[in-house]
DNA sequence: ACCTGAACACCGTTCAAGT
DNA sequence: ACCTGAACACCGTTCAAGT
């Protein structure tokens, strides 16, 4: 017979098991089935005892979205930028996971930070900055955002039948991005030129 | 007596109606109350009611989005920007309302038609005026849904403590709202001189 | 310290039936 | 053509109570 028999006490969770359940859950069924009752079904649990390890949902978004937007280190701002998208894109509706957790002032980006000493590094004020690491972090989900809401839409093909989801349109979308991209770097990078 | 006695059948609804009440809705209780049920109140009619005039909550929310994001007219970049933001900011939740609408594929933005417009006439190639179109509009929404949740938050005091809710903070948002503008506008130009 | 069980006050959507 | 009434299958959150 085993050490752990069966009427011993169900074994205790931690935050770490109740983010990771979550995650699966995330992955499996979207953010629109990301609920309490599904992460507490794959821990085997009642609903209320997630409510011990966390406030409410919108903290254990948070903690789900510090997991999807993983630190990375990067010294350009492009590479901030390209990285910060490849961490949402890793994860279903990472954009709009993160978005939501960023509004609320639930989460700090290691990319924006690097985004920040990047700017500084290219001759911006300290103001300008900050706001040039703002622009691009809303450029990079906005773009995110957009782009995982329409594959998610072509998926369950909820979308106007008018929107163009041909393979070569969706294949275009990685090029879309980088050209948005140089735009708004080369106009940060004027802004210094201009200060100096 | 009335022509209209109080037995007579309920007054019909037009489309239009449902809207000026999802409106009152949004404006009185935010995206997070806008319920079909509310709607409906609103109407003094059943929810089923509303299924009628729309076939789900997503098309009702994108002729909403239509009643924001205005048209305008512009002919500069940053003017057709300016414009799209202003209408976001004139109604609760503007950004984010609009902001799934538009990713599914549910709603034209005639900002962003102006923006290609403008984007050609300062000299980019078709695909170059798209793309520097799609970068201006996710700017211009990731910044004020950024910025109306936050605002949201600090009416309600679900914000984390440490988020600056500083009046002076506060105030100061218009201007980073331009200056990252300016930034991706010049972007956009220095795009067109490097093609020329 | 961690969880159960049950309840509360909601959701969006469907559908037969009425006028 | 437009709406009612009732149901279905869900939600997030709270709270007394258990171990």
């Amino acid at each position: 017979m085993n050490a752990a028999s069966a009427d011993q006490p169900a074994l205790r969770r931690s935050k770490t098991d109740v983010v990771d359940a979550a995650m699966s859950v995330l992955a499996e069924n979207g953010i629109a089935g990301l609920s309490m009752r599904r992460i507490a079904d794959v821990l085997d649990v009642q609903v209320s005892a997630l409510y011990w390890h966390f406030p409410n949902k919108q903290a254990l978004l948070a903690a789900v979205s510090g997991r999807i937007a993983t630190g990375t280190d990067a010294s350009h701002l492009a590479d901030s930028a390209t990285a910060l998208r490849e961490s949402l894109l890793a994860h279903r509706d990472g954009a709009e996971v993160v978005s939501s957790s960023l509004a609320l002032g639930l989460l700090e980006l290691s990319a924006r930070t690097q985004m920040v000493e990047a700017a500084l590094a290219a001759g911006l004020s300290d103001a300008a900055a900050e706001v040039a690491a703002d622009t691009l972090v809303h450029y990079v989900i906005g773009f995110t955002f957009h782009e995982q809401q329409r594959l998610h839409a072509a998926v369950v093909g909820a979308a106007d039948p008018s929107v163009d989801l041909s393979p070569a349109r969706i294949a275009v979308t990685g090029g879309d991005f980088e050209a948005g991209l140089a735009m708004v770097v080369s106009g940060i990078r004027s802004s210094a030129a201009a200060a100096r």
